[in-house]
DNA sequence: CGTGTGGTGGGAGATAGTGGTAAACTATGA
DNA sequence: TCATAGTTTACCACTATCTCCCACCACACG
């Protein structure tokens, strides 16, 4: 399960490091894609390869499915970790993502999570503001 | 069960003891994210499986579960017990809870909680003042 | 007082993150 | 077709940090 908070710094030749906790979960092709609220997904292969196969099955006439496809699809790219444990982040998605040089790596779940630091302290204020609703999430849980 | 209130330092490493008194309890694989209150939470590693797979069932695709998420799992980290009962507090969850050096574990059914000290006795006042109030609380469900 | 246990601190080796160099490949123009 | 410039890839090197181990001190308890 990935799980954390990391900051890793693209250099110059677009370069990132990954955590080494996660390089044995994550293996050693991954597949990076836009992703929500302005930050990248990254995912293991495998974990891609069972999400591309339910997004096969939505039924493609619709236009917001098709519009969806194509933010998810066309924006993937499949990477090879290096020998150091740090693969390449093309310019168009760290364009997307506003990425400069400090990256805040999330692990969530199944995936990792990449952000402008910026961008993630700004995100991260918010959500902490609603302390309410995650109160109630927790509850929800079981955990309170 | 774990219940009590400790008061210990974390060194310059990071370091922090566990009670001893809750060492056989806790285990040796722990997980600590952060909580409510500006506090973290930690679980025994198989508390925290039981949350996880309920968080799986979730959906994904609302905007406040992805934000819950990224709050309770991106704040999350595995944390093994060292031979003399410490574990290593990143960074960015001691920044979260504001952890100088002086650190209270509060035991709280099946969790831990970590608070910097002085949040801890300012919060515990805001309780006591109220404690009246929360005596009808509980005696409306039935504790008191 | 001696003994055991619990909390704290420090040092040496290992490792992770990062930066740089050299070789290989691509593309462009003469 | 070849040369050259720009880009990419693989490999090597450095340093800050982490990990593991050992030592110390204080307090409790017999």
């Amino acid at each position: 399960m990935l799980i954390g908070e990391y900051t890793h710094n693209i250099d110059a030749k677009k370069r990132l490091s990954l955590p080494s906790k996660w390089r044995k979960e994550l293996g050693t092709t991954l597949v990076v894609t836009r992703g929500l609220d302005n930050c990248l997904f990254i995912y293991p292969l495998k974990e891609w390869e069972r999400i591309t196969e339910k997004i096969g099955q939505l039924p493609l006439g619709q236009a917001d499915t098709r519009g969806f496809n194509r933010f998810f699809l066309s924006g993937a790219v499949e990477v090879e970790v290096d020998s150091v444990g740090r693969i390449l982040v093309p310019d168009f998605l760290k364009e997307f993502a506003g990425l400069t040089t400090k990256v805040v790596l999330a692990g969530i779940h199944d995936r990792v999570e990449m952000w402008d630091e910026n961008r993630w302290i700004e995100y991260k204020k918010r959500i902490e503001a609603q302390a309410d609703q995650l109160a109630e999430k927790l509850g929800e849980i079981g955990v309170l």
